[in-house]
DNA sequence: CAAAATTAATGAACATTGTTCATTAAACAA
DNA sequence: TTGTTTAATGAACAATGTTCATTAATTTTG
């Protein structure tokens, strides 16, 4: 009984790790129950008796992607002086990350996850994110005087907002046109919001 | 000569507002070929004679969209006082037609509108949508004084973020839960913006 | 160890997509 | 009326997600 259960759970960590590749790769337009299959060595069918459909195995990756985009923007972000001023690198950090990985952008925040079982919680991963990076120094900037907890929690609720619709533009819409244009004009906005107007 | 093009060009017609009625009540995911022609009144494969693709199609809507909700959204700012106030009335409509509509918020945030000739003035069609709706509300604020043209106008682009953000939260990920939540917490963090902090 | 029973892997098949193209039907010109 | 251009169409194809009965493998049992 346990062997089955570890077989079971290796053969579908081939798929997540097969599937997580793609959208690495490829974004969201190279995944397909076939695409899936032959990089995890498997017949296409084979898939739908480890996941109900192949939404749900693209939505495991979720977790695994917050874990990994986590790492890598407090790796990017250990430099900034804790309280306000690193609330704004990470939310720079955290827009370069998806500027990186746009295919994980659309997974995180354009494929809809619909009638899935756990799609509350998967959608909570996507929206606390932020939140939850700058939460140790939400409270260094809190107790340092400044700034009340509340409205500084308003605040990085804002920039998620707008951090979001930022990455829309840019990454869907070629607005602004080049990097540099979206990460000055990011960067003065997210400032703006953080140290109460400009 | 002439009868060719006018009897063209209300073929075309037939199609486009075919499209544009799916688009409203059903959203993106009614549209295909087949469920368009249906609505025209036409077989899919007469679709190819008048356009390059479905989604040449698709995109030619958003200008008709554009204007649709630029008429729903002045008549509901009407009464609001011109300037700041307005701007702000301004951009809460703005939200509230995607809300009323989100089939059309669908197609203009996210579809993206890969190499079609015209994509580039789709774009900006989209992302200066609430900027040009500001336009005179905009003059009217910097001539009585209080912010400079160059500061509004960076507002203004912040605020165009933070809606389409917001939006895609809410309509994409169920986030904040209602639309009470929705409209309350968007509704402080524009008049933030525009008012300058809170 | 061999036979039986359970479990895993698979290809065939179906429905639905977008798209192309040769053919039919219609409108028009001679 | 006949010939020609043009519009409308269905057949066909490839790619998609999904289901299911059938193989192949593995484990259990006598």
């Amino acid at each position: 009984m346990d062997k089955k259960q570890i077989q079971e759970e290796r053969t579908r960590g081939y798929f997540v790790e097969a599937t997580k590749n793609i959208l690495r790769s490829e974004g969201v337009k190279g995944i397909s129950v076939r695409s899936i299959a032959d990089a995890a060595g498997y017949s296409f069918a084979t898939l739908y008796n480890y996941f109900r459909d192949v939404r749900e195995l693209v939505f495991i990756c979720v977790g695994d992607f917050r874990q990994e985009a986590s790492e890598w923007i407090t790796q990017k972000t250990m430099a900034a002086k804790p309280g306000l001023p690193r609330i704004e690198a990470l939310a720079m950090a955290y827009a370069d990350y998806f500027v990186e990985y746009p295919g994980i952008f659309q997974l995180f925040f354009i494929e809809k996850l619909n009638e899935i079982s756990n799609s509350q919680q998967t959608a909570g991963l996507v929206y606390n994110f932020l939140s939850d990076l700058c939460t140790t120094d939400c409270e260094v900037a809190t107790v340092s005087g400044q700034l009340g907890n509340e409205e500084l929690k308003d605040r990085i609720e804002l920039i998620n907002n707008l951090v979001a619709g930022a990455l829309l533009f840019y990454l869907n819409r070629i607005s602004p046109p080049s990097y540099t244009d979206f990460r000055t004009s990011l960067q003065k906005q997210v400032a703006m919001i953080v140290q109460g107007k400009g």
